[in-house]
DNA sequence: TCCTTAACTTGACAGTGACAAGTTAGCCGT
DNA sequence: ACGGCTAACTTGTCACTGTCAAGTTAAGGA
């Protein structure tokens, strides 16, 4: 009844056991805590372990940042799973966006702050599977014209939201709530017919 | 021809030379190398100087992005001076925003990051007036109703948008250049007749 | 069985922010 | 003019960080 995974030595499998660990630390304790120090001690081992797994701190990070994302890709993926009509979908899964990052705001901040490089082949599949879910709603949504300027448009917005709320940075004047409402609601205008005005009728 | 400042002690005016040193920092070195000792060592004096005009380094950052938000202002009014239609002037306020973050990547990061606490008063009124410059600008192209929800989806916008070009997020297939045209030319009808299908007519 | 070597520990070092205690010098009242 | 007061700074230390070097343990093959 040992451990099942392959790679069995010591401590039994301590590269996910580390990337679980950031995690933990995450969400109880912060962004500011995540340390390579903290891991190595939730996960029981000595400081220097890590070593081992990781070059480099910010080498941990990244694998943290992209389990992150692929809880991420998942949670759109869950998020707009019932919505049928391409215009709710993509609604649907801005509102999802928000709600990820307002829910999670440590990893959040982790994913797309600077601390993590963009080396790690995981976050950039990661990253990547995020960005084309993305692509391809806005592709049913408003046809295949443009797609990617249209899917910089639409992160853009939903990003910068998340992130400006996660920091706090609106004034109290704001309601947050009426202009996340407002803000996804758009989305599909945003980027359908009224797009690039070069045609100009 | 000693100096001619107010408070002028051993130092001069250790208070304001720490920050412009942060600023020097920031722009030849990174954010990264934006340490409360180097602050120090940039303005001649002890690793421990700076605790008399900080309480804590993070008091310090925060006056350092003060400082860039106050440059932040300036350089959204001087973007948008010779633009008089309304539309117009928020486009280039849109432009403008984007093109300070870019221009000045470290200390936008800064700003928005989550090191520096709101607690500064200089902060939260340097914010506040380049909240209120946008708002303004919101107002004057798309009328007076819903003005803070307005605001927030152009600010959402251009900040999501400076975020992820300065952190490098966007996929290769992604033509900056022309999604940032698309998205800071879609800005007045993005708040303009269209917006809040409330009255849906 | 032993021995190679992957996986881990121990210990050290420079750098960080914070604190405590000592030192310097501008200024004020007499 | 001068003696003290105290703001402004220095020195020294501590706990913590990431990284490196050297030692130790134990799994698995010959």
């Amino acid at each position: 009844m040992k451990k099942l995974k392959t790679k069995t030595y010591h401590h039994g499998d301590l590269r996910e056991a580390l990337i679980k660990a950031g995690r933990d630390i995450l969400e109880s304790e912060g962004v500011a805590a995540l340390t390579l120090r903290a891991c190595a001690r939730k996960a029981g081992v000595s400081h220097a372990a890590p070593q081992y797994h990781f070059a480099t701190v910010a080498d941990l990070l990244g694998e943290i940042a992209a389990s992150g994302f692929e809880d991420f890709v998942q949670a759109l993926a869950h998020g707009a799973r019932h919505e049928t009509r391409p215009a709710a979908r993509l609604v649907a899964m801005g509102r999802c966006y928000v709600a990820f990052a307002q829910t999670n705001p440590a990893i959040y901040q982790l994913m797309f702050g600077a601390k993590v490089p963009l080396r790690s082949e995981r976050l950039q599949i990661a990253m990547a599977a995020a960005w084309f879910q993305l692509a391809d709603a806005v592709k049913a949504a408003a046809g295949p014209d443009d797609v990617y300027a249209k899917a910089t448009h639409v992160w853009s917005l939903v990003h910068g939201f998340s992130m400006l709320t996660i920091m706090d940075r609106f004034p109290p004047v704001v309601n947050e709530a009426h202009a996340l409402s407002q803000l996804v609601e758009s989305l599909p205008r945003a980027i359908g017919s009224a797009w690039s005005m070069s045609r100009r009728s």
